[in-house]
DNA sequence: GCAATCTTTTTAAAAATTTAAAAAAGTTTG
DNA sequence: CAAACTTTTTTAAATTTTTAAAAAGATTGC
């Protein structure tokens, strides 16, 4: 009677391949599972049963039996989703299709500030106003800046729970599975699922925002490192006797070219008499920049291109030690990418074994601003095989119960 | 009649974890190819036919029935491996229990003045003058500097063959199977199997040598990156507007930390009047300065420092980007440890994130000199799976010309 | 010294998975 | 428009692999 766990692992890996293309084939299911065609024909007839897939016609053939397709059905299940950053949070609802079901809303609020049960709040509030029924959502992804433990669902730098964990925690609140990732992971999550890092098995992934993250996909996987701290990226020791960065070193990257940075150096410059469309601001901040320096503000430009400069050297280290075959610039100030590429690549041919540099693509995201929320709905999407087998399990103990 | 070559695959990692391990349980077996006991119970059955394996007595039990142990037979088979560096080249042969069966060779040849004939010669000559059986030789690993590509079989820096790869040349000449590795990432496989990366997944192995070499552990495999250059650690721009590097730019580390960058500088030093018992040496090459420094020279002492505290800032960078579990140092120059680590810790200490640092363990190989040859040995070994289709697809074609 | 416990090995049956051939459904070509 | 060719799907048999129980061998404590 009660399903087999074993079989489980193959009808995960299938949900997982749907979710990231709208149809597929029996055979490509096949390939993407690592199984053969009947096997994976197997599979997709118990997700039919199950009520997660359903028959999509037929696929244009080049000179033979035209393929059956294969989708999940959008409106079964929903995985809800929220980036924090820095100084705001977003939430949104995604069906199996990952597309939007709800508009996004974003909250105003100081990540220092924010407060779980705050968070938990907010969640449900937009849970209950998108009208999706609580029982078809599959998992809340929570994403946010810190060094996060996803497995023991543990923040280490913000959110502390005391006793708990903070997935715990949240979970019991809101009675629904909730994972959670560091906000740069999930970017690279959501590239490398959606993104330009969609068929690329070595990819960085640079988010652009408050800070400078990077999300590393290595061998066709997110690579953490030996203790989850790979990838800091921000704290590369850059400037010598440079200034003092929150991490307690000296001259990282980040003490010059994140957009706190640049916001506060604008502040000196403008302060220092520098002429500047900035100085009409009441205060200068990262919206502020980014538009003056898209209208060709000289100051905002020389700022942006200076940092993205710093960003450029760092790459070049990166490149020599990872040999990517992409770079991607991705989060919420990749939107100017045409501004930051030039000194980017600049820094790049200054410091970087030509040949390196050649087979190194760099590009700027077409996710734009929505890369972190659809990386949040893929955490949800990539723990499947464990939803599945936690529902199965309580399916089993009630019917224990029962007897 | 013919052996199936999906077997094969089983056959061959058995033979691997034999190889690296001396005696090994059923279970241990069945963990490491990843199959159920009583399956790796019919592989090794399988291999004893075959005349690979023997059963080897007893291992002690804390308190049940005591597990047969399964080994190797060691002079069934043989592996020469050939270990180039830039002024000289090593032969050495080891049987299936990974030990030395001849004594080592060392010839004094440039890397730049080696022709692919006079190589093939010397080669030809150590397997006469071991007296061992050609037929018993399962392959020849050969481990150099450049840019590898071990697939194709080709050195792009070095050891050119016009129409054909190096090792399609060296496969004919020799008639035997031919394996090629770059230097930094066969010493890498020594120390991921025989040394200190043994049980370690993310690890990092420092090349001290001629130049600064590095082979990098990820998730328990050899990383390459995108095109395989990952790891060009001795080109990382140090620093600014530095000596001219032989790849065409400035400041590299190599150009500050090479034992061939501290050999010039020792020369500077002494034509400068600069008191040292460098002096009294006719040409001041690696062992010169490595025994002066042993024996307490100042100035010997000082360019070791120097040259290992730059290393420790790009260890310091590669720590931020990999997170590993611990960096290995081996090669040539790892033998004077002690010198080194002082100044590599304290530039790591004052270039890392705390936390980080904490995380990553420093050690000294304890392969020594060998550590090249190993991995030069291991390399044939990985190519087990490989060697033994070719075997039965030889085999089966003549079967087909006899029938 | 023997019963209880523990671990490994063997065995046979069950389950999972693949293979290969046949059937079905198209497309292309002359 | 029929024959030839492609590609996908179905089917059934063959193979691979695991499971689970029984047997065997060793240790420990009473």
């Amino acid at each position: 009677m009660s399903q087999n766990i074993s079989a489980l692992v193959n009808n995960a890996k299938a949900i997982k391949c749907l979710y990231y293309n709208e149809a597929l084939s029996s055979s490509d299911i096949s390939n993407y599972i690592g199984k053969s065609i009947p096997h994976a024909i197997k599979v997709l007839n118990e997700l039919i049963k199950e009520g997660y897939v359903i028959e999509k016609g037929y696929a244009s053939s080049s000179g033979g039996r035209k393929p059956l397709q294969y989708s999940l059905i959008p409106d079964t299940h929903y995985i809800v989703s929220v980036a924090i950053s820095q100084f705001y949070i977003q939430i949104g609802i995604l069906d199996m299709n990952n597309r939007f079901v709800a508009d996004i809303v974003q909250h105003e609020l100081e990540l220092d500030d924010l407060k779980v049960d705050n968070l938990i709040a907010e969640i449900e509030k937009y849970i209950t106003q998108s009208g999706i029924d609580s029982s078809k959502i599959l998992g809340v992804g929570v994403t946010m800046p810190g060094f996060i433990d996803p497995v023991k669902g543990i923040n280490y730098t913000h959110l502390d729970c005391k006793d708990v964990s903070l997935v715990d925690y949240m979970q019991q609140a809101l009675s629904l599975p909730v994972f959670i990732e560091n906000d740069s992971t999930a970017i690279a999550l959501g590239e490398q699922k959606f993104g330009a890092a969609m068929y690329q098995d070595d990819a960085m992934v640079i988010n652009l925002g408050w800070g400078i993250g990077l999300g590393m996909i290595v061998n066709g996987e997110i690579f953490r490192g030996h203790s989850g701290l790979a990838g800091e990226f921000s704290h590369i020791p850059l400037i010598k006797n440079g200034k003092l960065c929150k991490c307690g070193k000296h001259g990282c990257l980040e003490t010059e070219a994140s957009l706190i940075a640049i916001i506060s150096k604008a502040n000196e410059e403008i302060a220092q008499g520098q002429r500047s469309s900035l100085a009409n601001y009441e205060t200068i901040d990262a919206d502020a920049i980014i538009n003056e320096a898209v209208k060709g503000d000289r100051l905002s430009v020389k700022l942006i291109s200076e940092a993205a400069y710093h960003i450029g050297q760092c790459l070049a280290i990166l490149i020599h030690i990872m040999n990517p075959a992409i770079i991607i610039f991705s989060g919420k100030a990749s939107v100017i990418g045409r501004l930051w590429m030039a000194p980017i690549q600049q820094a790049i041919n200054e410091h970087c074994i030509p040949r390196l540099a050649a087979y190194t693509e760099l590009v700027i995201s077409n996710l734009n601003s929505n890369a972190q929320l659809i990386g949040g709905a893929v955490l949800v999407v990539e723990s499947i095989g464990k939803l599945l087998s936690d529902k199965i399990e309580a399916l089993n103990k009630e019917l224990d119960i029962n007897q």
